[in-house]
DNA sequence: TGTACATCAGTGAACGCGCGTTCACTGATGTAC
DNA sequence: TGTACATCAGTGAACGCGCGTTCACTGATGTAC
């Protein structure tokens, strides 16, 4: 962290998507303001409107970037271990580890549905989840694959939500990613 | 309707939780504000005020009345067929049927999670649901009943947060407890 | 290497707005006698 | 049946605040020659 004030910030951009999480982490969405993160951001409070035009094209930029990382993330454990069991404890750890953007994500009033960025990083996310479904084809037999993709992504986005929210029992330990594990083993069992 | 623009208005808590339920369906509680209420229920801005103390009361107002409706259908259903799965289907029938109340509950950085009121429909909608997993102890076998429990939890309330937010795919079908009742048979198959 | 100029990023003052909350009040209702 | 009074519900004016957005501006950077 720099104090030096210089007068081009350097990448405020980044600066003010980094306050948006935090606060919408803290407090949620409905706590934003565009000044609060130019004051974040050591910044007049009008400099954000250069980066993102208004408030909703910021929230727009968050569920863009939110979708990319999970897309990301569901490729790479795709890659890794092709397990439909990982691919949605991969899920589970994208919503804790970046609560923030998931919670965006799937608020879809709060930014902009149409706008091509967001539904390009959207489309890429939900290809890395059935390409996980599609792994597991044929373990269930006479299970519609379509069906059994619905049930997995409920699962996972289930248990995820409950878990940020404080929602699951203590019984359930504090790993998320093994109590997802186990979770998602009851749906999916292990062969 | 009645246009009689009595002093008293009647029933002025139910118009504005009325009234907030309406506008949290349409835009989210983010767009939740007290003056807009009062003027929906066509009463002075700060009547409001009398009945929930402030808009965190009225919130955890609205919280209270979700968590008790969410649990007298719960147990109506268990009286009813005894059943897990159509337990199930009731849980995802009212966060259908109730989004707006759906979204608060889970929400509860927008109300006092420590209100007495909300704890206790709280935990009665808590034990309708784990009653409902009793029901169904011992058909899979080994399996710990309280991870049952989550999973059963984590796979209705993820299709019905999806479901609700239109992320689900089209061929899904237009009837919820229709789909939630195969999405549910995947986890749990019935005998 | 130096100069002119275009482009870009951030400033700060100003605007109008809706909000939550407070407060003394008044109209309506119900109850005790 | 009638009257006095306490209680309750809603009013309307006022407050101070933070917000989003606009706009003419200025400082910094980079590029062409």
């Amino acid at each position: 962290m720099t104090t030096s004030r210089a007068y081009h910030h350097g990448d405020l951009r980044r600066a003010v998507l980094d306050a948006a999480v935090a606060v919408v982490g803290e407090s949620g969405p409905s706590a934003l303001s565009l000044r609060d993160l130019a004051r974040r951001a050591g910044v007049s409070h009008a400099a954000p409107a250069h980066h993102f035009g208004d408030k909703t094209g910021l929230l727009t930029a968050l569920a863009t970037e939110g979708y990319t990382l999970l897309a990301d993330a569901l490729e790479a454990e795709l890659r890794r271990s092709g397990q439909l069991i990982e691919v949605g404890v991969a899920y589970v750890q994208f919503a804790v580890g970046h609560r923030a953007h998931f919670e965006v994500m799937f608020r879809p009033e709060l930014y902009r549905v149409d706008d091509p960025e967001v539904q390009t990083a959207q489309a890429r996310a939900a290809a890395g989840l059935s390409a996980g479904v599609d792994a597991v084809r044929g373990r269930r037999a006479g299970a519609d694959p379509e069906l059994a993709g619905v049930a997995a992504w409920s699962i996972v986005h289930g248990f995820a939500t409950l878990w940020i929210n404080g929602a699951l029992p203590p019984e359930i330990g504090a790993d998320p990613s093994a109590a997802a594990r186990s979770v998602a083993g009851l749906l999916f069992p292990p062969p």
